[in-house]
DNA sequence: CCATCTTTGTGCACACGTTCACAAAGACAT
DNA sequence: ATGTCTTTGTGAACGTGTGCACAAAGATGG
């Protein structure tokens, strides 16, 4: 995870469970799809299925949040909205910029579930001067140099970069020094950001990886019911064999 | 997290924890970065920094692999890409699909780090008539009625779901049934899959909410300097003013 | 060959997250 | 009112993940 790591003082002041924060606009989602139902009340079980998770977690994510729900009946679903709305602070509006406008920048500019949920989209900011001006997905998009002065003007807290992995980090720094202090990432890097500033990262190449991983697995356990032959250890400098490897793994 | 849960047999043959899984991506890509500049050894120490973990949780990481690595001088770069490209599936080729060639979609068929690292984008597949034939990032888009054939054809066990939410699970099903057993979710729904699949997801809005979240929070803070008031256990039902906590202080 | 110095690999303790299982709360009917 | 039935809220047990701290492994120099 990404998160910026709790300070100093453990979880404390309110302590919602960083696990159960991540789960509540999953139930946010599932709870609007309800109230466009004019479904008035759900019970944990109902609302547990259309969440994807199991009823006894979302149980205890709710008593996080306090003692809404009502016993015998379930939990009034306008009512949970507004509170889950209120603690994930969707009840504000946040300004946005999306720093790096290529073919991904572009998409989430053009994204439509940012804007329904209290994120505005402040301003889109590219390096390259041909691209000032020009409108992407109905906003002009503005130079780089105007970074902090976008950023200030239009009280920015929270910055996606969406810049090749080179750029990123510069792009980091300039607008955590501009004031914002959430900053979603989608560059292939890891970004250093002083304490105080969170960072979540959103990374294709990882999570193909991690279904490569698990894809590899299914396939050995199905052909090869007992693998064995670890790799003994190299010791140094091996160069290792000319590509002679993917010993007898393959899905064959 | 949306893998799949280990299914009967707990984490059993080579057992290397989830969260470790997630964490190799991250080293390997620090590790090529340092073979490109023949770098030839590196301690976990300076490892360690590079992806953005602490060095004792990377030499726990890597112990699950094997006792590669030196005592007194660190681990062989070289060696170590080979082993966790190994150990993560890379070194062989994983044809993946996407489906849902919008804006997304679009990007992502761009993405460079995409084909990079064993994955090659066996097909582009979208719904839309009109859609079928261009050709998007160099590839020619192919209708919907072909999923199935396209995904037996070419082997895919990875798909990649870039539809509208409404789309997702219909695609998913057949991705499914077609023999895919790996799915990345860019749509904001919840998939159900049968046993045996993965599925993972990116979501933008819940990386927002999140974000958001913990920037209300420093808000909060913010004015209300010393917090002191612990959260101390809340007995039952406790009605608490329309704005409990984050005493009114909503920046603006 | 021995001493010293560096860095790994891991036992241990603790924090966090998940799940079970059940008492208590409340709705609802009689 | 009282009893029954449903569903919440949570204590407790368990499992997973993290980080410390240190012994053991090996390099390197005398």
């Amino acid at each position: 995870m990404a998160t910026g790591r709790t300070h100093r003082p453990a979880t404390r002041s309110r302590g919602i469970p960083e696990a159960t924060v991540a789960r509540l606009p999953l139930y946010l989602r599932a709870l609007t799809a309800l109230s466009e139902r004019s479904v008035p009340t759900v019970s944990s079980e109902e609302l547990a299925a259309a969440a994807g998770v199991n009823s006894a977690k979302l149980r205890k994510d709710f008593s996080y949040l306090g003692s809404y729900g009502t016993r015998g009946v379930g939990y009034d679903v306008e009512y949970l909205v507004y509170q889950i709305s209120r603690e994930l602070g969707l009840t504000q509006d946040w300004p946005v910029v999306i720093v790096g406008i290529g073919n991904l920048g572009a998409a989430l500019a053009n994204y439509g579930g940012f804007a329904s949920r209290g994120f505005r989209v402040a301003a889109l900011i590219d390096a390259d001067p041909a691209m000032a001006g020009k409108p992407v997905a109905g906003i002009p998009v503005r130079h780089t140099d105007e970074l902090e002065k976008i950023i200030e003007d239009n009280g920015v807290s929270i910055g996606v970069i969406a810049t090749p992995a080179g750029a990123a980090q510069q792009v980091c720094d300039r607008l955590v020094a501009a004031g914002v202090t959430s900053i979603l990432n989608f560059a292939p890097t890891v970004l250093t950001v002083p304490d105080g500033v969170d960072v979540r990262k959103v990374d294709l190449s990882i999570e193909l990886q991690i279904l490569a991983f698990h894809e590899q697995r299914k396939a050995g356990e199905e052909t090869a019911a007992g693998d064995g032959a670890v790799p003994a250890k190299r010791s140094s400098a091996d160069g290792q064999g000319p590509d002679g490897d993917v010993p007898a793994v393959m899905p064959a």
